[in-house]
DNA sequence: CTTGGGTGTAAGAAGAATCTGACATGTGAC
DNA sequence: GTCACATGTCAGATTCTTCTTACACCCAAG
């Protein structure tokens, strides 16, 4: 798991353009110190819960956190994230790679199959 | 050289929204195979010339590409550019470690000393 | 002097990302 | 019922990024 990966070009612009953000490079940080659930994650990092929903689920598009929502012992649902074990390697070459299979301009919700524009 | 560099937080930043764009993966996948200069680069992967400028400064912002504005033999001057030999690994202790070292809302051009906002 | 090829840059439009505020829902405790 | 705390989502404003178009300059060749 902690093997260096290699993404595809869809992929790791996601992955890029996901932690591209001083806000959502933070929330991975808190997330690396132990799994939490969203609104006490809002409150420790000072930021408001529907924005912090919103870089939440950019982060877990792109593979890079997961959540689960489960009930805690009074019964509220409440959803944990947790940080994935990603591991990939920002060079040249893997990125010159991972730019060949870049499907230019449609970043759809094709990732099952395999629908080109063409 | 090959290293494994851990840069600080805003220079990962940097790197991480550098490259989360398809066209400057591109454009590193190009200059990996060899140096080029701008207006052929531009003509080569079919992008508008100003347009090209703007993300190889981007890039080079960045640290992930170098250029050097060079005179060929008709005495034409042309900047050529060539990618750097970065190497950074993306994982969620390495995010974590550059998060802490990010000066959260000033991106200014003050890499050289400290000079805060307040 | 005009043409062709190189450089850089600035203004403004178009589009995407970010952020706030308000709303709707559910559950347990008082 | 009302409060506190959890969830999700939406509309709209704002800000950032991206891209085009147009302009400026330099040098060599015809």
């Amino acid at each position: 798991m902690s093997a260096i990966e290699t993404p595809t070009g869809d992929e790791l612009l996601k992955i890029l353009t996901a932690l591209g953000n001083p806000h959502r490079m933070r929330i991975v940080a808190a997330l690396t110190q132990g799994r939490n659930y969203v609104s006490r994650l809002a409150r420790e990092i000072g930021m408001s819960r529907p924005l912090l929903h919103m870089h939440l689920q950019r982060l877990e598009a792109a593979g890079l956190v997961v959540g689960s929502l489960e009930l805690s012992d009074s019964g509220k649902a409440m959803k944990f994230f947790e940080v994935a074990p990603f591991a990939c390697a920002l060079t040249p070459q893997a990125v010159a790679e991972a730019a060949g299979t870049l499907t230019d301009q449609d970043q759809d919700e094709n990732q099952h199959g395999k629908a080109r524009t063409q």
